[in-house]
DNA sequence: TTTACTGCAAATCTTTTGCATCAAC
DNA sequence: GTTGATGCAAAAGATTTGCAGTAAA
């Protein structure tokens, strides 16, 4: 429903855009739909491997390099030697406040995730991410 | 005379704690205390290389190890594949508050520089360091 | 039919590890 | 003289790339 919805619009999408709709990349957009969180190249693989055993893991990593140039998937390195995915359309987003002009910037909250996730393992502490606000200049006032 | 100080600090902490102080050890640690900002093992290789030319990556990367190991060097993944460094005495800090008990949390600098500099790239916005203060629920809080 | 996409194998790049030798204490 | 530290070479793990074959349009 809401979630096939959602990844028929990015076979859509890059169908539009003059790119093959491929099953590799099919069973690709459908692991990183049905990831809850954020998702390794590795486990992509795994999950398109359970249907389509021969699919190689460069495939993955050439998809995900496509999705990311399109803005549809975001990459996020949380320090664990390997770097994750997510939807872009997923993330929520937070605010870059401008302490000159007063302007606000909408960040994607992927940004916070491994600041979030070091401050629970080193800290023990969890920071709310609904008070993420970021002071500081924006581009027109720093010049 | 600062700096020297510092690093000489660091060498009879070393020998205090009961470890070997070995030429190599020593041209890593002046490495780490000339590079004003993080610099990455390759960096430190280098820079031990011109002086000591046969000493092994493996041998930076073991003194690494070990000087984060006693809290005298801090680790910082910038989402660049690989890990920079630095003394942890240079960092400056910031503050967790906790939003149920006021408790305040001192955090390492070091933590905000992957945020910093993605939102410097990402967004041209210059992050106000001196205001990262991130609310949240401490340790006894969250139980 | 065209050429973008894929699989495969090999290459890269960073970091780690086993082991025999060496040197700081 | 002990034993921790080092150099070397090889391994490990994530990601990238060259190339020839394949299939989406």
């Amino acid at each position: 429903m809401e979630k096939r919805k959602r990844a028929q619009g990015v076979n859509h999408a890059l169908r539009e855009l003059g790119y093959r709709l491929t099953p590799q990349r099919m069973l690709i957009l459908a692991a990183l739909r049905d990831s809850d969180d954020h998702i390794s190249a590795e486990e992509i693989h795994a999950r398109v491997r359970a249907k389509y055993p021969h699919v190689n893991i460069s495939t993955v990593y050439r998809t995900l390099e496509l999705l990311k140039s399109l803005g549809l998937v975001t990459e996020t390195d949380l320090g664990e030697g390997r770097v994750r995915y997510h939807f872009a359309a997923k993330g929520h987003h937070h605010h870059l406040i401008c302490e000159n002009c007063g302007a606000t910037i909408e960040v994607d909250e992927s940004l916070f995730l491994l600041l979030k996730r070091t401050l629970l393992k080193e800290y023990q502490f969890a920071a709310s991410i609904n008070h993420f606000a970021i002071f500081g200049r924006c581009e027109r006032c720093r010049g």
